[in-house]
DNA sequence: AGGCTTGCTTGTCCAGGACGTAAAATCTGG
DNA sequence: CCAGATTTTACGTCCTGGACAAGCAAGCCT
């Protein structure tokens, strides 16, 4: 962050970049075609963006990945794109509450994870793992997602949050463990994707089916992947692809996977970004709720 | 991958900065300037990367992280290259072994997470906490990378065998848990840094000092950083770069820190990347072992 | 040896043009 | 009036080649 007389800071087009998620080229290309960003220059020329338009930006990023069209975005003036904002985001935020949830949603609000750990050990005792997944942890993570992205919960709150929910999970899966380990479902998240949640909510669900599970975590490059697959006879691979990845990276990469296994091998593909693949191929399986597993 | 009548596959531009960690405008400049590497084209003039190609930046890169500079290695042939790491690398992986680890560096060999887990589980009744942290999860971590480094680990092994550390500490830490919760050293990793674990091993050891901590966990933005220091009257910031976080980008980072928080907060900065650093500020401390803390 | 200057090394940034893919819009037949 | 096929537009990524600042290395001087 570089100061200037009147407080307010700038940011080179990497930082920028960094903070939003949105490419550099692209960042150069929308300053083209759609007037928005126009940031300052430094002496030599290079861009300066103020942390208005970085923080514009953020909203865009959001809409974007709600479905928006960035030409229907980018060049909205700024009290046009708060108000699409509020109305699009904050409408998520604000729909759906599921009454049992109440108590787990007040403690993620109030952002007080020793209170959320004792409920969701409440939960999981009440209603037993799969429905504890389906109908507690699941909506949760959606609900997070929904507050951080009406701005009514910070950054580092979600990370908190989602850090305890995590523990939640790898603490009862690794406690249920299985003893049979032969032809697991391979489990993991594509180069790009660094969200693991949707991996360990369904590694527990195939627990409650005592199908056994191998989770390799987040950022698997392919040829791993294939590897794995073969090493462990497995009888299907598990993606995950969250809401904020971006879309139309997805079909490159399910069918690079497609030609690095054996036909025989299934692909189950799920997460909020894999619901808008179209024309699904034969051997993936989209899974649209844990039900279906 | 677009495969070929010999079998060979290349990759675009985009896919190869993935899978090294070396960014476009870099890999076209290295082409420019050493001569290496030079791709194919396809009938639009792009980059496709052969196989071999990829391989030989990733060699590269892993040697780049050990300190060597771009103009002694990339313009190398391919035999000095493979001589070169295979010195410089296979050396790591070979030299000192501590006796009382053999079992876990076996277990960790052979990629065997449940004895894995045993194991540490045996150490940490052993030795207790703190010894357990310095004297056996750090070396076996430096151990995985110089293996990984090494080529003598496959990618998805070191994935499973870090996760099941992580899940170990996770364990440890939260029955741990202090009852205190004010004052805390907030712990997180900035951005671009991926590797939590040097904050989940400084959790543990500020336990058994019995200061409270809050790990935020990894890539949290500045400013959010900032906000929780100050919410949370923090005593301390603590913050961990991995060997392969690029050097040039460490400075600018703390210096962004440095000003968006008060004067009075120390920032503790650790881990194999940190060790690099020179002409420390004052107001920075670098911790070169747990024991410093 | 320690500290300074100088020159080289290295990665990032810029402009502006081009193209392929996927979404949107239009057309067409039932 | 709707479904499917086709054209048009939108969008991001890639290209070249030039420039520069910050960091590192080596040599110089005290």
């Amino acid at each position: 962050m570089s100061s200037t007389e009147t407080g307010s800071l700038r940011h080179p087009i990497s930082i920028v970049e960094r903070d939003t998620g949105i490419s550099k080229d692209t960042l150069r290309i929308w300053e083209r075609r759609y007037g928005f960003p126009v940031p300052e220059r430094n002496d030599n020329g290079e861009r300066l963006y103020p942390d208005e338009q970085v923080a514009r930006l953020i909203t865009i990023r959001k809409l974007l990945d709600h479905g928006m069209r960035p030409n229907k975005v980018v060049p909205l003036s700024d009290d046009e794109l708060q108000q699409l904002a509020e109305n699009v985001l904050g409408e998520q935020a604000a729909r759906r509450i599921p009454d049992d949830l109440r108590e787990l949603l007040d403690a993620v609000e109030a952002c007080d994870l020793v209170r959320l750990e004792e409920l969701l050990h409440r939960q999981l005792a009440l209603k037993g793992l799969e429905a504890c997944v389906t109908r507690v942890i699941s909506p949760l993570m959606e609900w997070i997602g929904d507050l951080w992205a009406a701005d009514r919960m910070e950054i580092y709150e979600e990370h908190l949050l989602t850090r305890q929910i995590y523990r939640f999970l790898d603490l009862v899966i690794s406690r249920t463990n299985l003893r049979q380990r032969s032809n697991p479902v391979i489990l993991a998240t594509l180069p790009g994707e660094q969200h693991g949640i949707g991996l360990l909510m369904t590694e527990a669900i195939l627990l409650t089916r005592e199908i056994p599970s191998l989770n390799l975590g987040t950022q698997i490059p392919i040829p791993q992947l294939a590897l794995v697959a073969e090493k462990a006879d497995a009888r299907a691979i598990g993606l995950s692809f969250s809401a904020s990845f971006p879309a139309r990276k997805i079909r490159p990469l399910l069918n690079e996977l497609l030609e690095a296994t054996p036909e025989s091998l299934e692909l189950l593909v799920g997460g909020a970004g894999a619901a808008i693949i179209k024309r699904v191929p034969s051997r993936i399986r989209l899974v649209r709720r844990f039900e279906e597993l």
